[in-house]
DNA sequence: TCTACCTTGTGACAGCTTTCACAAGCAGAG
DNA sequence: CTCTGCTTGTGAAAGCTGTCACAAGGTAGA
């Protein structure tokens, strides 16, 4: 049933999850392609090849059920469990990131704080104690993590993932500004603000030139 | 010369900026597309495809010259001035991005602090102090600032974009979970952690179930 | 049961992006 | 000056993604 999907679909599932998520709130039992469309920024023919992907789970001349799609969209997303997540690097990208409230509400769990900072090794945040890059690998397998935040400086970055990939680590969220070269069964999801800095300085300029 | 150019090509010329930076500093004088394309993860007819989008920067049988080509991508992505940028919202994200390295290096200048919240307004962050939203649109006019980083909770976000908007901003990197409504020559980039982590479970849900 | 109406799921089409392949052009050696 | 070797710039082809249009299928009301 599914086959290769394209990385757009990804992104728009993730919309249409927070939609139905609002649209559950809001006491919506039924809700159309029109306007999951409306609410996602695209169109209702996108809305459903983009599902048509993965099975059919919408009733013709009724629409999709609130309640029943969203438990299918969070199956295919994946974020119908727990991720344990480790977090390396403690710095003021990682902290924001540790207080986000929609990263725990989404079943990330961060169960393992790293950083090499001798002065912050031991310190505690919130339940978690920070611990030395030492014990990445040990953490990694005894806390059964499969997910890291890498926010380490550059240098450092591809030693600690080809580190936490021998420990079992499958994928990786990523904020330093390197292609980490990984074995391909390892997912890597780029975090890059000064790109999407300087796509937005680009557009700027380009409509001022006027083309 | 330029025509509707698209968005992929603008994240290479991203990489192909840094690369460029990287073989300055390494004292390399020309660059091949090839070279380009393996330290960007792409490939050479790629590389010289995105570039004559905008011109014909290199020599045949000799490649491009790494200074005079790093000048050119630096004009082409708008990064070869100063942007005055306010940082709305000096949570944990705005406190991350503005001790991020790389933000001020790249030409981005934070200018001003605004957040709502009384306790912090007037304190100081380095040399900016953090003022009120009442200040916005008088900074926004004052200081010409036309980007704004927008680290807000999402049922603020619309709001305090309106008004940047009407101020003259003209780019917003926003990392509130929501579609900003924006007219069509404001350009929005927007930042989305929870939209990257599911992209990762996705993958890794994928390739265990193996196909 | 029959009819009118509505919305999905999907093959066909269109448009956009990437890849391919090669002529054009430059440097350096002889 | 000519010849060899190398790399760019670019039309043409291939491959992907998004849009369109409509048959299929379901609901609700009479």
């Amino acid at each position: 049933m599914t086959r290769r999907i394209p990385a757009s679909t990804i992104r728009r599932l993730s919309h249409y999850l927070r939609s139905l998520e609002d649209l559950e709130r809001e006491g919506g039992e039924t809700v159309s392609s029109e306007e999951l469309a409306e609410r996602g920024q695209t169109t209702a023919a996108q809305v459903r090849k983009d599902l048509s992907h993965f099975g059919s789970f919408g009733k013709r001349g009724l629409g999709y059920k609130v309640k029943e799609l969203r438990v299918y969209v969070r199956q295919i997303l994946g974020v119908d469990r727990i991720w344990n997540v480790a977090l390396i690097g403690a710095g003021r990208i990682g902290s924001a990131l540790f207080e986000y409230p929609d990263f725990g509400s989404r079943g990330y769990k961060c169960v393992a704080i790293i950083d090499s900072d001798q002065a912050k090794i031991g310190t505690r945040w919130g339940e978690l104690e920070v611990r030395s890059p030492d014990d990445l690998q040990s953490l990694i397998a005894d806390l059964g993590i499969e997910l890291i935040v890498l926010a380490v400086p550059a240098q450092a970055a591809q030693e600690v993932a080809e580190q936490a990939v021998e420990a079992g680590v499958r994928g990786i969220l990523n904020f330093a500004p390197i292609r980490l070269k990984v074995p391909s069964e390892v997912h890597v999801e780029d975090v890059n603000l000064v790109m999407q800095l300087e796509a937005v300085s680009f557009a700027i300029t380009q409509r001022t030139a006027g083309v």
